[in-house]
DNA sequence: TTGAAAGCGCTAACAG
DNA sequence: CTGTTAGCGCTTTCAA
C-alpha cells in the first residue's frame, strides 16, 4: 500500500527529484533522452503525483465547491451539470454541498471548504434568497469572500458586492402574466413559495405590476403562499380550490409547485387547460416531462452553471469581470396554459 | 490576502506550534489558562487550520468521491442526497463526478482522484452497468482499489471481487410482472433500456421467467431495447402501439422510459390503465409527480448511498465489511396499472 | 540541462 | 504540560 512518490522515481532514474518535477509539469527543459527514461519509469509504476502536495505549495487545488439548497429538485443538478462541463474544461474538480437551505449546514460547509482551500465557490439558494438575511450570515460570506471568489447564482446578500449570475425572475414572471392575460385570464392567482424569499417575492410583485398596467388586481386570498414542493403545490391548489369562485388561471412559484397544482385540479375533476390554466417556473425537465406539459420560463439552469464558474474562474485567475451577469429569461409554452373558457 | 498559520498563533500565544495543535486537535492535555489564550487568539485571527497539510501527513483527506452517469436523472441526487447525510456525520465531503456514461470521463476522474488522495470511490453507471465490459476497464478499477476503497452500486465488475451495495433488479422486475399478471394482463411488454446493459437484461430475463411460470411468453416484438430517456420512451412506444396487436400492459425500463411510455400511448389517445397498464422502475420522485402517477419498483436510492457511505467509511477504517449488501425492491403500486380490459 | 536545498502548513514522536 | 524537530510529497529558486 506504501504509495510510490517522486522521490521512488528520482531514485530510479538516477536523477534527482526536480528534474522529475520537471518533466511531470513541463516546467522547464529536460534531455530527450531522461525524459522518456522518466516517463518510462513514472508509467511502469503507475505514479501519480499527490496532489495535496502540489497544492500546499502552489496555494491553489484546482477545486470549486458548489453550495446548493436540495440536489432533488431537478433545478439544481441541471445548474451543476453545466457548471461541471465548464469545469471540467478548465480542470477543475467540484465539490457538491447540499446545504438543505439550513443556515447551520451553510455556515458548516463554509467552514470546511475554506479548510480544504477550495479556488472558489458557487452559492445557491438558502441565505441569498431571503428577503431580509440576518447580518451576521451575510457578514460570514463576506468575510470569506475575502479569502477566496465566490458567485451568487440566482440569489442576492444585501450590499455585498459579491458577484452575481442570475436569471430576471421579474421579467420572468411578467412574461407569464402577459402570456395569460393575452389568453383571456382575468382572474389570475399566485400559488407556493415561502413570502420570506426573494424568489417568491419578486415574482408576486411582478405580477402585481402586470395586473394593474391591465386594471386588474392580486387581492389577498390569490396568493397562497406555502413551500416550494409537489406536495405544498396540491394542498394550497386544495385551499384555492376550496373558494367559492375559482381563478381562471394559476401561476406557481416553480415547476414543483406546479405539478402539484395540476395534480389537485385534475383530482377536482377540472381539466387542464380547459377549465384551468396553471404555469410553472425554473423550466426543469420535470415540466416536460408531465402530462399535461407545463407551460414554464425557462431560467436556463444549465447557462447559469456554465457562466458561475466562467466568472470563478476569471476571478481565480485574477481578471476582471463584471460584478453582474444577468440571464433573459425565456417563456415556453406548453399545454398547460389556454384561452379562458367563457361562461355566460 | 497572507493567510495565517498556526505559526503566527503560537508566535502570538508565545508558545510552541506544537501546543496550538494540541488545541486544535486536542490530542494532548493543555493547560487550561493556555487553551483558553490559544483558542482566543484563533477566533480573533479567524485561523482556519489548512487541510491540506493535515492531510498530507496523515494520509487521509476525509473525502469520498462519487462517479455517477447522469446526474439530471432524478435516481441518482437521491442516492447523493442518501450519501452525503451519512457521510456528513462521519466528517466527509463529497467530490461529484457526473461521468454521462462515457468510459472516457470515467477513466478520468479515476486519475484526478486518485491524485486528489480521496478517501474511497463510491462507483455508479457506466462501465459497471454493461454486461461485457472491456478487460481493461475492469482492470483500471481494479488496480486503483489496490489504493483506495471502491463501493459498486447497483453494478458490478466481472470477477473484479469489489466490494457491492444493489437493489436486487430481478426480484424487482418479478414483482412488477406478477403485479400485472395478477390484473389479468397476457400481452406484456417489456421497454427501454440498451440491450447490453445488464440492468435491461437482468430485467428482461426476469420478465421471461415470470411469464413462462404462467405459460406465458415474452416474443421479439414485445421487447423494444433503446435508451433510458423520456424520449427514447415515447419513441419505442410509438413503436409498441404502431403494431396491429397492442399489448394491454408495458414493463419499461425505469421511470423515466414509462413517462415517455404513458406520454406515446395519451398521444394515441389511449387512457391509462384502462386501454393499457404501464409500469415503471426506481421509484424515483419523478414517478410520483407524474399523472396518472406512475406504478413503479422502489430501488431505494437514497438508502443504496446511505449504505455506500457506511461501508465505504468501515473500509477506510479497516473495518471488516461484506463484500455484497442486497436490498429488497418494493412494488409501489400506483394510478398506472390496472385490470386488463376484457374485450369480447 | 541538472542538482541541492529551502520551504508550503501541519502532526507526532521524543525529550524535557 | 510544553518545546524541538523531523518529515508528509512536491515545486522552485539558485548554482553549477
Amino acid at each position: 500500500m506504501k504509495s510510490v512518490t517522486i522521490y521512488d522515481i528520482a531514485r530510479e532514474a538516477n536523477v534527482s527529484v526536480a528534474t522529475v518535477s520537471r518533466v511531470l509539469n513541463n516546467s522547464a527543459p529536460v534531455k530527450e533522452s531522461t525524459r522518456r527514461k522518466i516517463m518510462e519509469i513514472i508509467e511502469r509504476n503507475q505514479f501519480q503525483p499527490n496532489a495535496l502536495a502540489r497544492s500546499l505549495l502552489k496555494k491553489e487545488t484546482g477545486t470549486i465547491a458548489i453550495i446548493l439548497p436540495d440536489i432533488t429538485n431537478p433545478f439544481f443538478p441541471e445548474v451543476f451539470w453545466g457548471a461541471e462541463n465548464m469545469g471540467r474544461e478548465l480542470g477543475y474538480t467540484f465539490f457538491m454541498c447540499d446545504s438543505a437551505g439550513d443556515y447551520k449546514r451553510e455556515s458548516e460547509y463554509l467552514g470546511i471548504l475554506r479548510e480544504r482551500r477550495v479556488d472558489g465557490i458557487i452559492f445557491l439558494g438558502g441565505r441569498i434568497n431571503v428577503a431580509n438575511c440576518p447580518p451576521h450570515l451575510v457578514q460570514e460570506v463576506v468575510d470569506l469572500s475575502r479569502h477566496l471568489p465566490i458567485v451568487l447564482v440566482n440569489g442576492q446578500l444585501a450590499s455585498s458586492g459579491l458577484h452575481r449570475i442570475y436569471t430576471d425572475e421579474a421579467k420572468g414572471a411578467e412574461l407569464v402574466v402577459r402570456h395569460l392575460i393575452e389568453l383571456g385570464h382575468r382572474d389570475i392567482a399566485f400559488l407556493g413559495g415561502l413570502e420570506y424569499m426573494n424568489t417568491t417575492r419578486v415574482k408576486v410583485k411582478a405580477v402585481r405590476k402586470v395586473l394593474k398596467e391591465h386594471g386588474l388586481d392580486l387581492p389577498p386570498e390569490r396568493v397562497k403562499y406555502g413551500e416550494f414542493s409537489i406536495q405544498a403545490g396540491r394542498a394550497l391548489m386544495d385551499q384555492l380550490l376550496a373558494s367559492p369562485k375559482r381563478p381562471t388561471a394559476v401561476m406557481c412559484v416553480n415547476d414543483f409547485t406546479a405539478v402539484g397544482a395540476v395534480k389537485s385540479a385534475s383530482e377536482h375533476g377540472l381539466r387542464i387547460p380547459d377549465d384551468i390554466s396553471i404555469a410553472g417556473f425554473d423550466g426543469t425537465p420535470l415540466s416536460e416531462a408531465v402530462i399535461p406539459e407545463l407551460t414554464t420560463v425557462s431560467q436556463h439552469a444549465y447557462e447559469l452553471g456554465k457562466l458561475a464558474v466562467e466568472s470563478l474562474h476569471k476571478l481565480i485567475s485574477g481578471e476582471k469581470v463584471k460584478k453582474q451577469a444577468v440571464l433573459e429569461p425565456r417563456l415556453i409554452v406548453r399545454q398547460s396554459t389556454g384561452p379562458v373558457k367563457k361562461v355566460y
